[in-house]
DNA sequence: TTAACGCTTGAACAGTTGCTCAATCGTTCC
DNA sequence: GGAACGATTGAGCAACTGTTCAAGCGTTAA
């Protein structure tokens, strides 16, 4: 639908930013996504549940940096833990994400 | 395709933590979404263009604020502008935006 | 029990971020 | 020209963020 006057381009900004808690959501999930560290750990989750340590060697950084990341992302619900003995296996706990991902790769690749 | 082994799993992970750069990337567009006001001037400008001051008066900030912000969405090239006299016209300047937030959306209504 | 291992946690620190405020620029109107 | 207006800019600041480091927890193996 075309926007015919200013006024009504007014309106329909006005509109799109009504649902003020689904935007600060939304912020919230993209936030999470910003950081290369969390980004990488999701990444690495993609297909497959990981433990900690493994984690930390894949990307390079040290167990407690990830455990801290994986401690907010486990809060988010991005991502569910499974314990087995002294390992502690993370996986993904939502499917969007990956939507989420390849849409972005798609803005990138333009 | 499912995995059959823990080497395996870290390998498959690996793959995906190929692309650093890539990876760098994703994390700057979702950085940039991750703030409200930045957000929220997305929102806005979804369907149509607008000038700094009706920005400015939707979200309830100052010019400043969302002159500052409009600027590093200019420099990603997530909006773009169009001069008219003494205002300024900002429009989005990518279509990837969009389709991002919806999904974003989805993760938050489930 | 003790030691080793995987993981978590809290405090502290450095770096970053987003806002405010004041000054300024460019355009329009008188 | 000068005033008004829309917009931009830079400095400064308060708040936030992500990491490091050291300490500690729970589980397993000796």
């Amino acid at each position: 639908m075309a926007v015919h006057s200013y006024q009504e381009a007014i309106r329909s900004a006005r509109k799109a930013l009504a649902d003020e808690e689904t935007t600060l959501g939304l912020t919230e999930i993209f936030k999470i996504l910003g950081d290369p560290t969390r980004l990488k750990i999701l990444l690495a989750l993609n297909k497959q549940e990981l433990c900690v340590i493994d984690i930390a060697e894949l990307l390079g950084v040290t167990e407690s940096a990830v455990s801290h990341q994986l401690r907010l992302l486990k809060t988010m619900r991005l991502v569910k833990l499974r314990r087995e003995g002294k390992l502690a296996f993370y996986s993904l706990g939502d499917e969007h994400i990956e939507d989420l991902i390849r849409v972005a790769a798609r803005h990138i690749a333009e």
